[in-house]
DNA sequence: ATCCGGATCT
DNA sequence: AGATCCGGAT
């Protein structure tokens, strides 16, 4: 157990200014930060859920010229929501984004809430999600850490350490904090821990919660996927034609479909299978 | 073949 | 606490 770490001010200044340096000279411009509008910014931070900004990029527009406000994406038909979601990943985030726009109608009258506790009272929306919506779309000097600022943090403070817990690094965050300016200091935080993960062979390997990931080909996700995609392409198709078109065996397909209907992505009646709403 | 990334349910 | 969810890039 490692003590707890106290900066002196003039760590606390040298710190900022090597990332706030980085981010003046490199930082990126990204369209979910051109904004003050809290619902473009729940879009993005749910899409950026295990998704990295490259791939979000390359949705994120047109996904927003499609549901530019929160009562669009709380009416839209979930088959139009999860068809712009193609390529994202993890589609049940697409249906829980329905599903908390349409609280966020029904209960605050369209008005994205902005305490962190009624935020992940939503579903979809965990602390992370919730930290982030508070510092980019209220500018709240909230504190918390995610992959990115974790990485900075472990390679600045825990240089030689291993299996470094996240409650370690969040007094760090709260002493570092920019108050005057969270939004562009965790901007800041995020794009130079991008860029130590190129330079440094990702520090986060050292947190605690370093997990390497099953492999991808012939897994569950990859059967649901192609689930979701054969209906979205044909509606309606029978079990036994899904399994002609999900090649992983019989049984997988079947496990894949009643997971995914539990979940409420897809519905099943009279033999038919479609996505659901 | 390996890499990256947070929420949710059990 | 542990298991599970996607897909493109490299």
């Amino acid at each position: 157990m490692r003590g707890q770490i106290v900066l002196s001010a003039q760590q606390i200044r040298e710190f900022r200014e090597r990332v706030y340096d980085y981010y003046r000279s490199h930082g990126r411009d990204l369209p979910w930060r051109n904004t003050d509008d809290p619902y473009r910014i729940l879009v993005s931070e749910i899409m950026l859920q295990q998704t990295q900004v490259a791939r979000v990029i390359g949705k994120y527009e047109g996904f927003m010229r499609a549901f530019p406000d929160i009562e669009s994406v709380a009416c839209a038909p979930l088959r139009d929501i999860l068809t712009l979601w193609q390529g994202l990943g993890y589609n049940r985030r697409a249906l829980a984004l329905k599903r908390a726009a349409q609280i966020v109608v029904a209960h605050y009258g369209g008005r994205i809430p902005s305490s962190i506790e009624s935020l992940k009272a939503l579903p979809g929306i965990g602390g992370v999600t919730a930290h982030a919506i508070c510092v980019f779309a209220f500018s709240q000097p909230t504190v918390f850490v995610e992959t990115n600022i974790r990485t900075v943090f472990i390679h600045h403070f825990f240089r030689n350490s291993t299996d470094v817990e996240d409650r370690e690094i969040l007094p760090l965050v709260a002493q570092t904090l920019d108050p005057e300016n969270p939004r562009i200091w965790y901007y800041a935080l995020m794009d130079y821990g991008v860029a130590l993960k190129k330079r440094h062979g990702n520090p986060s390997r050292r947190s605690a919660r370093y997990r390497r990931q099953s492999p991808f080909e012939g897994s569950n996700r990859q059967i649901r996927g192609m689930i979701l995609q054969a209906l979205l392409k044909t509606a309606g198709l029978s079990e036994d034609m899904l399994v002609e078109r999900v090649p992983f065996g019989a049984e997988a397909v079947k496990r894949g479909l009643k997971q995914l209907e539990r979940e409420g992505l897809i519905l099943e009646q009279g033999g038919h299978i479609s996505i659901a709403q």
